[in-house]
RNA sequence: GGGCGCUUCGCAUAGCGGCAAUUGCAUCUGGCUGUAGACCAGACGUCUUUAUGACUACGGGGGUUCGAGUCCCUCAGCGCCCA
């Protein structure tokens, strides 16, 4: 089981730490959780991943359900043997991808969305993604790697996730997309509800068990949806969903949702964050959120510095002697690679250079939330 | 000296009478927030009122044809073979 001790809480905003006591070790919070979908963050080892100042990871219970399957995961000796990682880990639900393999890729959209997307159509009560089925009682997916079906629900989401053997684990939601209309997202609201109750009694493990608040941009059911929620008893709360057509919505929704949430239990923020979202969502009172985003960009030649992003794979780099950031003490930044020689890797298309990407991003997203806490302590956030 | 072949948008290619013309690489632009995706999309002759638009274009020149990158002649450059 978990523990969560509130350190600190600041004058100035909602921002909080906090220590975070997983059987697998602490987190100091707020923290920033790397991605490890399928059992790795993509191109890292777990020895590098070590290194990169990563404190806590989250994993997928749909991903590692498809392949390997849990059950060589638990025969492995749980997520973190099996990685040959001793970090404490998350695992996500699988509700992510009711959205992500559904309505998200019916429409060439994610849970944000961008300005030139226009909302001339939106998601109806009644309405199935083209790909999956969503029932009362869960989900019947489609393997993406063999075309199988696989129903996913609450019960089979948390036996999965048991199985599996993070220190969190996440309820089965479903993610509602941008373009869900107030009817439709209210409907899945308090299917996710439901859902949330047999979670709880599913459970038999002593994982920690967070909840999920829905409700997408709706400010009743945000409010609905966090009351309902923040009234079970889970161990923690995680808020999901999509945010709107607009990032300003965010900090409006976090407005809305943790005032509702018990306060002494952890607040998880799903799929966020760039790093110019993170005082923000710190500052609604937000302890650790997960993204893709260094691992994703990384692998795209991306890397986050303290000037801004630097698109490595561009030929102005192939010149430039410098580290990918002077101000960084990661061992990529420290070690002697200069932006030349990454450069050259990428258009080369080497591989090593995603790796060590992927170490610098990391490394600095965990380092901009150091000095975020440190912004705390010092009562300047 | 003789014979054969090649020359297309940065590079490499397709093209065998209707073509502003294929594909790959490169380049540029955009996208990516609980990861299906070391990915996806777009541009890539010039101009413009961005259009079933105009102009200029497949080594140079000339010809055949309603129409030529494509056929013919010729010149140039490159390559191979024979003396």
């Amino acid at each position: 089981m978990i523990s969560f001790t509130i350190t600190k809480r600041s004058k100035k905003s909602r921002a909080r730490l906090g220590i975070l006591k997983t059987p697998h070790g602490t987190v100091q919070t707020p923290a920033f959780v790397p991605v490890a979908t399928q059992a790795a963050v993509k191109a890292l080892t777990s020895e590098q991943v070590m290194r990169t100042k990563t404190q806590i990871l989250i994993s997928n219970t749909f991903h590692l359900h498809i392949r390997p399957g849990e059950k060589v995961v638990k025969a492995g000796g749980g997520i973190q043997k099996f990685m040959n990682l001793q970090k404490p880990f998350m695992t996500d639900s699988g509700g992510f991808q009711v959205f992500s393999l559904g309505f998200g890729k019916d429409f060439g959209m994610g849970k944000i969305l961008s300005q030139k997307q226009k909302q001339n159509t939106s998601i109806q009560v009644g309405q199935q993604p083209k790909l999956l089925k969503i029932t009362e009682d869960g989900v019947l997916f489609r393997a993406y790697t063999d075309g199988r079906e696989m129903f996913l629900g609450p019960k089979e989401s948390i036996a999965i996730q048991q199985a599996l053997g993070a220190d969190i684990i996440l309820a089965f939601d479903e993610c509602t997309s941008p373009i869900a209309d107030h009817e439709y997202t209210q409907r899945s609201l308090e299917k996710t509800h439901r859902w949330a109750k047999v979670c709880l009694k599913a459970k038999t493990s002593d994982q920690a068990l967070y909840g999920i608040v829905q409700g997408g941009k709706f400010k009743d059911l945000r409010i609905e949806s966090a009351q309902f929620i923040g009234g079970l008893p889970f161990d923690g709360f995680a808020i999901g969903g999509e945010f709107g057509d607009n990032k300003a919505i965010m900090s409006k929704m976090l407005r809305w949702t943790i005032p509702e949430l018990p306060d002494e239990k952890p607040r998880h923020l799903l799929g966020i964050g760039y790093l110019e979202d993170m005082p923000k969502i710190i500052a609604e009172g937000v302890d650790t959120f997960d993204c893709i985003v260094p691992t994703h960009y990384a692998r795209r030649g991306v890397a986050f510095t303290s000037r801004g992003e630097l698109e490595l794979s561009k030929q102005k780099f192939l010149n430039d002697r410098a580290p990918i950031d002077r101000n960084c003490g990661c061992e990529v930044c420290q070690g002697g690679y200069t932006r030349s020689y990454l450069t050259h890797l990428l258009r080369a298309k080497e591989i090593a250079p995603l790796t060590l990407i992927t170490i610098h991003n990391l490394f600095f997203f965990n380092t901009y939330v150091e000095r975020l806490r440190a912004a705390i302590a010092q009562g300047k956030l």
